[in-house]
DNA sequence: TAGACAATTAGCTATTCATCTAACTATTGT
DNA sequence: ACAATAGTTAGATGAATAGCTAATTGTCTA
């Protein structure tokens, strides 16, 4: 958990992320929305699979990238939840 | 608001929060939860007051930290609200 | 089997970060 | 004014991070 936060940290993987909102997209399509080059894209998308933030599918020479929403959703809304904020989850411990 | 996924990426300022929603504290009760230096958690210290997330008061010689719970709301679910969680909040862009 | 294309890994650099000890500032009490 | 207490600032160090170019791996197609 504490590798989602760490990935959330980066104003880049954030946008990342949201890019990622609207559906799947391929290493090549999320790198050329950012001023960076593609090695350091692939960086940061290595970070995000190792928190679990997203997953990988191969097609053909693409590799395409989810959104998994539950890491996300639980990190974020756990961690909210901790300080009674979030809707209504009652002070459960998600560490 | 990247400021405060920054401070939030480091674990011992994520429970220094956590005490802190039990109430107030100063810097000598919280930093004696951590087995880390008086100087170290003033560094912390100094990284959750830059995000907004703390405010201090001086009481007599101690600083008294209170936790600044809006801040961490709006960065905690506005960024999940981006992905339609955290109960209603409708898509908006809170970049 | 080449060649082209997509993406990652290798190797490097500069910056930031968490940590420490020592020194300083501020407040209280005698 | 002096000593004690609370906390921060100064200065240094090792580890992690974000960035780059060049080289490598994997997949398709002519």
């Amino acid at each position: 958990m504490s590798d989602v936060f760490k990935a959330l940290a980066d104003p880049t993987r954030r946008q990342v992320l949201e890019r990622l909102k609207s559906g799947p997209k391929s290493a090549g399509e999320l790198a050329a929305d950012f001023p960076v080059s593609k090695p350091t894209m692939s960086a940061h998308f290595a970070v995000l699979r190792e928190a679990g933030l997203v997953t990988t599918e191969r097609q053909g020479k693409s590799l395409i990238y989810h959104l998994n929403v539950s890491v996300l959703e639980e990190a974020l809304l756990g961690f909210a939840g901790l300080f009674g904020l979030g809707s209504d989850t009652p002070k459960g411990d998600t560490q």
